[in-house]
DNA sequence: TTGTAGGCGTTATCAA
DNA sequence: TTGATAACGCCTACAA
């Protein structure tokens, strides 16, 4: 494979083309006063040489590193993914270089830190939606910038991008009432995002006169949500209306809804959240919230763009609507009985 | 936000405790001799500055960054993304950090390279099972050390990482006999890896004396599974077994098929590829192959922990066995009629 | 347009 | 155990 420890450096470059060495960081650079002939010499070397400039003494001179870190997890769930992947070819398109670190939960985010901060990351995406105001507190003090994405924080050191839960909420509990339910039941985390999400759903069911919902506590996955409808499908009376913190979480419900002989959604509706591409499959058909993943990620992009030019006005507290999207898991028009 | 442009040195920190810079290089140090009196006065300073050593002047140095770049793209595909979820923590673990860049096709890896290796990244890992003979060959002339991930490259500078296709075409084969399958079809891209699998499949249904599969094209999605069930399933006679090039495909070839009224697997046995978590949900229960992908990043983490060890011998070039797994996507006794 | 020289923040070597 | 000094590879005045 032919491993060398040693790259060609400039000074090798100039040596063999028979220049200075500031006559190859010229002829590589974008705009750089250097006649087309000293240059075309400098290309044949360096060609010959197979040199490649390097950007780390850059980084030591301009104290801006060009990358970027993204710190998540939970990726078995494809909106995390899809998210990823935006980032991932927006930052290459603004031209950073984006370093991806797991994190389990939100407090080894902090464990992280030290290893990004020693390559001086020019800030730090925060993707899962696991930062509470402790953790964030903690890693404000590396002062690097920090976007948190998908968590409402409140910390004067980072800034955040999030969706508006509360409206969410209200919106399906609309739709829920609206199709006749009678009994509503909420699926979710115990997170903030989740929690206003219900506060939301919770409003609007009591302003309509409808039961308090019944909210079960649920990890964000599949087996989550099947868990949660063994359970909620074996009360009497059971729920007629089921508000996921996911879609993840919803497919897994009406597939246990399912094999205890329930119709979706005859029997009960269910909903979900984030607009995956398995919400959309035919054999589930999930009604959910739309296409807030894009234009999350541009408002993070926008916020990164704004790091390091000098007008910057930063933190900034970003709240995107939501769009309710319909599809067969809620489409009743009757109310049954 | 308070983002400043220069974070204090090791030189600010000797200042302010009063010893030589070196001092402070050594206090941070693992191993290094120096007096616990000195790095109590050398941490103190560092903390009252918020020193955080940097990671780049190591790099010029000794010439390893600890960056692995991984390049990858289809992160719709829920293997794809558990691959990377896998990567991204035994590299951490490893001590590496990860650089990620989204390549949409063979050729846009080379369009990332200049870029991978300004920041001398100690290797590339290609993940996406999408690098041909001739984009392979302009890659290696960085000089940086390969990984093609789930794809056989026969190239002096490249090592991979893959399974058994052949085999796994032929399993199916198998599979699909015992169950009483007549008429058998081949749902998948036209990439090396497919066809190795059709080759398998091929073979042992000419063993048996079954008719020769009928092969479609597909893009590796759940459209593709879609598009292909549909001009499958209309033709005169249908296949009553489908072999698909991936969990996704599958899924959606199920879907159509069951749009269309036909039961599975009574009607027509599907079967997948990767075991997704999907492909075990029970709204499909897909008969798939299994935790290649475990196994496969364990064989790639392995090749890099040799890169840079003297006694490495690269490239290597791994093919990994496959095991089928019986979902009710195929589970069934008798050959109807 | 070109070359010379200084510096970015570490690690490694050597002397004290 | 310490401190001084020389790299590492590039960019940026500044001088020619």
């Amino acid at each position: 494979m032919n491993v060398q420890k040693k790259f060609p450096s400039s000074v090798d470059v100039a040596r063999r083309a028979g220049v200075s060495q500031s006559a190859v960081s010229r002829a590589f650079a974008e705009k750089a006063s250097i006649s087309s002939k000293t240059r075309a010499k400098v290309f044949a070397a360096a060609a010959e040489l197979g040199y490649r400039p390097s950007a780390i003494p850059r980084i030591m001179l301009t104290h801006r590193s060009h990358l970027v870190a993204i710190a998540t997890g939970g990726m078995y769930n494809p909106f995390q993914s899809r998210i990823l992947e935006l980032f991932t070819r927006g930052l290459n398109a603004m031209g950073y270089q984006l370093i991806l670190v797991h994190v389990e939960a939100g407090d080894s985010l902090e464990a992280a830190m030290p290893q990004l901060a020693s390559y001086r990351v020019d800030a730090v995406l925060v993707a899962r939606g696991v930062l509470d105001e402790q953790s964030a507190a903690a890693v404000a003090s590396y002062r690097i910038p920090i976007v948190a994405f998908h968590t409402p924080v409140s910390n004067p050191f980072v800034s955040s991008v999030c969706v508006d839960s509360i409206s969410a909420g209200r919106q399906m509990a609309a739709h829920f009432a609206a199709r006749g339910a009678r009994r509503c039941a909420f699926v979710g985390g115990p997170f903030r995002t989740t929690t206003d999400r219900l506060a939301g759903f919770r409003a609007v069911l009591a302003e309509r006169g409808l039961a308090e919902p019944i909210a079960v506590p649920s990890a964000f996955t599949y087996e989550g949500g099947r868990g949660a409808a063994q359970r909620l499908l074996a009360a009497t009376p059971a729920p007629d209306a089921v508000f996921c913190a996911n879609d993840l979480v919803a497919i897994g419900f009406i597939d246990v809804a399912r094999q205890l002989g329930l119709r979706v959604p005859e029997d009960v509706m269910v909903a979900g959240f984030d607009d995956i591409p398995e919400a959309n499959w035919s054999s589930h058909s999930i009604t959910s919230f739309s296409e807030s993943g894009v234009s999350m990620v541009e408002a993070s992009l926008d916020i990164l763009k704004q790091i390091g030019e000098a007008t910057a006005q930063l933190p900034v507290q970003v709240v995107l609507p939501v769009r309710l999207i319909e599809r067969n898991s809620t489409r009743r028009n009757l109310p049954p009985l």
